[in-house]
DNA sequence: GTTGACGCAGTAAACGTATACCCAAGTCGT
DNA sequence: ACGACTTGGGTATACGTTTACTGCGTCAAC
């Protein structure tokens, strides 16, 4: 059931047909009724990649992330598509596990498609790669960690805006030992937060000396509290480089019989949609989800639709900020009693 | 860039090329070679749209959702796309959002692509829109509500053992009275779970009486609970239709002062990977996400491949079983002696 | 009444690939 | 040595659209 079977059963020829199914105006009102009818009666759908290779456009977009598991991803995901859709976009969806086998698989699936764009919300990944898609002019929307080249658009997050609410927050409860659990050091987005809160404290004369490295993972989150347990200065706050960190602290500090917030205060990062319904519900930084899809979706759509001889650059920022909930509370006295023995 | 250039540049025809990409046995090896190194030398990839259009075969697979932002859908995804990669597929992942017209959308997107298979985990689908692609003859794999016609393989899910398991497991811990927050009546799936549980009350003399209706996600949860604690009996236990529900049951019991488990025992559902990280971890019947994608991926690539005038029907079903962790305890003889006077 | 302009539908040529068919050259049996 | 296969590469068509071009008819202006 194709162009031609409409085109024949509504008696005009295959372009009228075309033409009136792209409602382009040149064709009578009288015809484009009957192949509607026609349409209609078959139910008929035009075929997309007969579409797509007389036109050269794929109407789709690639998305690239790291892990839909990881919960701050499927807003995103979520947010991107209904874009995409509203503009009769399809999504390709990629996910790299951090595996360079699979991020090389996803930059060819996206060509063999021939994605019209691709958003990149995975870090690591290898220029050499990147390098297939520039040669082939796709435009590249970056989130915060993107090579500073032409024809690639980065957004930026400004982390510290929010970092630096939740230290200060902490300092006003009177914490003066503040933690931070940090992400792996290969997220160029995970360094930024962490020298975001080095510079937070900084500024209100604290030493952010406690720092341990998790891996942005609830695993991980148990690991560092058990380390920062071990620890010889007792810490009374600790902040996490992202909320599944902090999830794991949360869980491990219920083992040890730790209570939040009375005994330790916790501040996540990401404000993924979970945060609210832990117990307590964490106060952490967020960074919207929809917020960061709505931007890098338009960013997208504007370089795929921009000519390609005009190469202003276009900026896009991201700000984060805090937000207050029930896992932080004031210093217990009791522990800087202990330190001052 | 494409199979003409590559053939200019190796000094062969056209078709060759396409066999030798192919690994068509029929060419000669040195010839082989030499496409091979002006392939490899000019980064060409086949385009997807044109081969399909001449196969017939779009290699995509349509995977359709609720909510990818429901934590019980990721692993799922993930674990289809991985499986659509390793067999050259690429899959299209829709959402209905619950939306009658994000229903049609998705409907329409999964045939303007030609999809060769599609899976459906989601609910509530119009029976006029699943004509469509029945009458395209397009293969679909339901996951546990599918209309029972010819043509549509169902994946059946036990209920009754992980249910039954929770059941038995709480009335062991001297459970009498325990509620059950069941799901959107409108979801068969959620009604099976309710009728599950109520079978299992009553195989072991208990009366499932307390049964408060939710809706799946964490607020409904909280709700539930609200609505449980105005209730005349009551109850030392509640099971949730899934996990979110009772995630949201935990975080209203925090706000009431409600100690999990010494107050409350509470079982969920679906053992999403985030119950082990609650505080306390979560006590929940275990359906293995995983082990539903591959179950519903390879039901869908069988039939994809058969034949269609094959019409043996295939069966397959997913078994439920509860997993011990820290949500649940002895029931606290007070309540019963409460009961009692 | 002729001409030019314009409105609209039809014809046909692409888009990039796979493959049925054809044909040349080599191999083997007799 | 000659025909019958076999091997393997080339030619050309088809897949389902869009769209440049063509051409027909109508209408207004002179």
């Amino acid at each position: 059931m194709d162009l031609r079977e409409i085109a024949r059963r509504a008696r005009v020829s295959t372009a009228t047909v075309s033409r009136a199914i792209n409602h382009v105006s040149t064709v009578n009102p009288q015809l484009a009724k009957r192949v509607w009818k026609v349409v209609d009666e078959l139910g008929y759908f035009p075929n997309t990649q007969a579409r797509a290779l007389v036109s050269g456009r794929s109407r789709i977009l690639g998305l690239i992330v790291s892990e839909i598991t990881n919960p701050f991803f499927p807003e995103i995901v979520q947010t991107f598509e209904h874009l995409a859709v509203e503009n009769n976009y399809e999504i390709l969806l990629t996910s790299t596990v951090n595996d360079p086998k699979r991020m090389e698989q996803s930059v060819r699936r996206m060509i063999e498609r021939r994605v019209e764009g691709v958003a990149i919300l995975t870090f690591g990944m290898e220029e050499s790669l990147l390098e297939h898609l520039r040669f082939r002019k796709v435009p590249l929307v970056f989130v915060d960690v993107g090579p500073d080249a032409p024809g690639i658009v980065n957004i930026r997050i400004n982390y510290l805006n929010g970092i630096r609410q939740a230290v200060q927050h902490l300092a006003a409860l009177r914490h003066t030992r503040i933690a931070f659990v940090a992400g792996p050091p290969r997220l160029k987005s995970a360094l930024a937060r962490t020298e975001a809160f080095k510079t937070s404290m900084a500024e209100i004369g604290l030493l952010p000396e406690v720092i341990v490295t998790g891996d942005h993972t609830m695993e991980g989150g148990m690991r560092a509290l058990v380390e920062l347990l071990g620890a010889r200065d007792q810490h009374t706050a600790v902040v996490c480089s992202n909320d599944m960190t902090a999830i794991g602290v949360m869980r491990e500090a219920y083992d040890h019989g730790i209570t939040i917030p009375t005994d330790l205060s916790i501040v996540g990062f990401d404000d993924i949609r979970l945060a609210q319904f832990m117990t307590p519900p964490l106060t952490t930084v967020q960074m919207s989800q929809k917020e960061l899809a709505q931007i890098a979706f338009r960013a997208l759509l504007d370089e795929v639709g921009r000519e390609s001889r005009s190469t202003q650059k276009s900026e896009y920022e991201l700000i984060t900020s805090l937000i207050l909930r029930r896992s932080t509370a004031m210093a217990r006295l009791l522990n800087d009693a202990h330190r001052e023995q």
